[in-house]
DNA sequence: TTGACAATACGAAAGCCTTCGTATATCTTT
DNA sequence: AAAGATATACGAAGGCTTTCGTATTGTCAA
């Protein structure tokens, strides 16, 4: 029923991958992460975090005076999500068309077939295993 | 040089799919396919596709009077752009990653599953036949 | 020819995202 | 306590996408 789910758009998407990978932290920290790669004001950082609290995409604490923010949101949520409508557009939904194009593209290493190929072989055998979570 | 491809919208991208599917074809056609689905004027269509054409997405034959429209670029590469792209925003430019989760995500049948075993062996045999992408 | 219909061209509004400037409050250091 | 640095709040501008209304032009049949 948690209809949570809003896609988050470019912007938004940059500051969760930054929380996501570093926990819960301030506008700063989350700035500065940020601006080694692009060339933006600490305001605009600010603006875009405050709206997304107000969307709920992230919670943040206010007891201190530098408000502390963290992700709601889990990745893995988002990715499924944001999988899912990519799906949709851009392969007409189909799911194992994106994957042939994304095996293709990228030169894997035999560990990651490894991992796909292990992947594989439950779904065939279990139908649905996905008993535990494979690590990133 | 030829910087062909930008992001085409959603819209041009629901466009571009129906040109895809159906091949060259008017205004009307496109917009009778996709309003089966959406609810849109006939005028918003005919303006996307307008400024498609600007941009370059697609091509027009304007001798009969209603225009036939044909898309430039192919799937495949838009395809391959967007996933790139895809991959490195909500990824972070792991596409294995997003192989697993679109496996694990999606019931796949036998037959594609063997599909992708086969292609899986084609790489882990063929080494790298195209690997002329160099990493950024 | 004229009336009805269909197609294009074009301007402009509405909505959303991103960006920043500025005002205000709070902390720190001397 | 005062000055300077740092934080938040907030309004508003600029861009881009999507949408549509309206004008104009072309087509076909009676």
């Amino acid at each position: 029923m948690g209809k949570d789910h809003q896609k988050p758009t470019d912007a938004e998407l940059e500051i969760l991958q930054v929380l996501w990978q570093t926990g819960p932290c301030s506008v700063r920290q989350v700035h500065d992460t940020l601006a080694g790669g692009r060339d933006v004001g600490y305001t605009t950082t600010l603006k875009l975090m405050q709206i997304m609290a107000e969307k709920g995409l992230v919670r943040r604490n206010t007891d201190t005076r530098s408000h502390i923010y963290e992700a709601v949101v889990a990745e893995q949520d988002i990715q499924q999500h944001l999988l899912r409508r990519f799906v949709d557009t851009a392969f007409r939904g189909s799911a194992m068309n994106l994957v042939m194009q994304a095996l293709g593209q990228h030169n894997a290493g035999s560990e990651e077939l490894d991992e796909i190929k292990a992947l594989i072989q439950r779904i065939e055998q279990g139908g649905n295993a996905d008993s535990d979570n494979p690590p990133t």
